[in-house]
DNA sequence: CTAATTGTTTCACATGATGAAACTAAGTTA
DNA sequence: TAACTTAGTTTCATCATGTGAAACAATTAG
């Protein structure tokens, strides 16, 4: 991986590099991390010895995998509710909403689910959405396909695996294809009758997907057409999302 | 601090002490980390300057104190739900139910309120609680008290000077004291009519407050004479909740 | 205005981090 | 069953890195 930066402790960069290796995984082996890292194995055992003395990660006990450890969410219970991305984002989703005037939403995954981490209520429409903190399948709407498109390539393949009874493979793979292609998803009436969407992804500065960013409202207003106007808009707004975490 | 553990990398476990700083405070100078890691300044400097980079801590651009950065929150939604506390926790609170026969919860502090993080619903008793992920004001309740008394004298002092104006400090820092010495608190009628709590803390190994563990129910099932003799078995259920949390 | 405090930079030096090599254990294959 | 492969662990010579003391700059307090 990349040497160290001026001012900064190298040791310290790659044990937080391992750390990082969980963002989009729970559960790696010693190997994994030197593959996914570049590291000398021997470097990974020290330099995880010292984050499961801390408690940031932990080994499995029956697949002797290592995972991230109680710490990491014992910090995050103190992230300060200013630093919370959901606080974060609600200025841009405002904005987003006064420009659109359609129900703005936050998606990110959990496992084989995404959960609604934030919410802005189109000001005309007072149909029901899913709540603040609801989760919902992977298998329907404009976010469940961003979020799975622009997932890293394990991700997508356990996602297609848990799904091969259901679903046409390679016409799945090229309709991900497509979203990557173009930069978004839209969906229509896959959730919920009447209503369309579209979805674009939110990058952190390592260019990770962290969220989806979703427009929806009924199919009158969101036609095909519209749609497609509304992208560039919607992608632009998560590009600006991304920035503002840190 | 602590001398280098056999076969860890000194340099990390510097570096993840500092991030431990910010379990029970939320904003720090490179002074005051200085001073609780026992570190000297320009160490903690540099290890800032990794921890920046990566995105674990950040700079708040007003104040200049540093403080957890967006990969926190980041990794901590990647903790498989088999790691949740709340999960992790939940068949002892169930054992402590069918031994006590009450509504058992387990509430963490959230800046000025208490999550409730996990609920097992007493068997007999149909009475409305607080739904998991409720958020309650710091200044009722048995758990609450825990949560003050047992925390960091930081935040008593930041607490108790949010309140200064409605509460008898002397006898206020009396109680904690008091809470403090018997290990758990007591609550009658302070949150809802007719309802009684015993709340103990719950530690990690650090001997770090991290949750609250109460029993709650009825007063003519929890009488202050009963609910005296259940605090030895609420502590010692607590402390078996400590050491499940690695 | 002066003193104190906090944060930042520099650099000589000691030691800690590293990876190559070897080893152990477990799983896979023929 | 034996040989091979893979993953994880240990050892150690080497040198690059991490450290803290000292000095400096900026800000705050009296």
């Amino acid at each position: 991986m990349e040497e160290s930066k001026s001012g900064t402790v190298r040791a310290v960069d790659r044990a937080l590099d391992i750390l990082l290796c969980f963002t989009d995984t729970t559960d790696l082996g010693l190997t994994e991390i030197a593959e996914k890292t570049g590291l000398h194995k021997s470097t990974v055992f020290r330099l995880l010895a010292s984050l499961e003395a801390k408690g940031f990660v932990t080994r499995d006990s029956s697949t002797e995998k290592y995972k991230l450890g109680f710490r990491i969410w014992e910090l995050s219970v103190n992230l300060s509710q200013g630093d919370d991305p959901a606080t974060i984002l609600l200025p841009e989703m405002e904005r987003l909403r006064d420009i659109l005037g359609e129900t703005i939403s936050l998606y990110i995954r959990d496992g084989s689910e995404r959960i609604r981490i934030q919410a802005v209520q189109s000001k005309h429409s007072i149909r029901r959405v899913a709540p603040i903190g609801a989760r919902l399948p992977l298998y329907v709407g404009a976010s469940s396909k961003v979020l799975i498109a622009f997932a890293d390539m394990n991700t997508q393949e356990n996602m297609i695996n848990d799904w091969k009874e259901f679903i046409d493979i390679s016409a799945y793979k090229d309709q991900m294809a497509g979203i990557r292609k173009v930069g978004y998803a839209t969906s229509v009436e896959e959730r919920e009758p009447g209503v369309a969407a579209v979805s674009a992804p939110v990058f952190n500065r390592s260019h990770q997907l962290v969220a989806a960013l979703s427009v929806s409202g009924p199919l009158n207003r969101l036609t095909l057409e519209n749609m497609k106007d509304h992208a560039g808009l919607i992608i632009e707004s998560a590009n600006r999302m991304g920035n503002m975490l840190r």
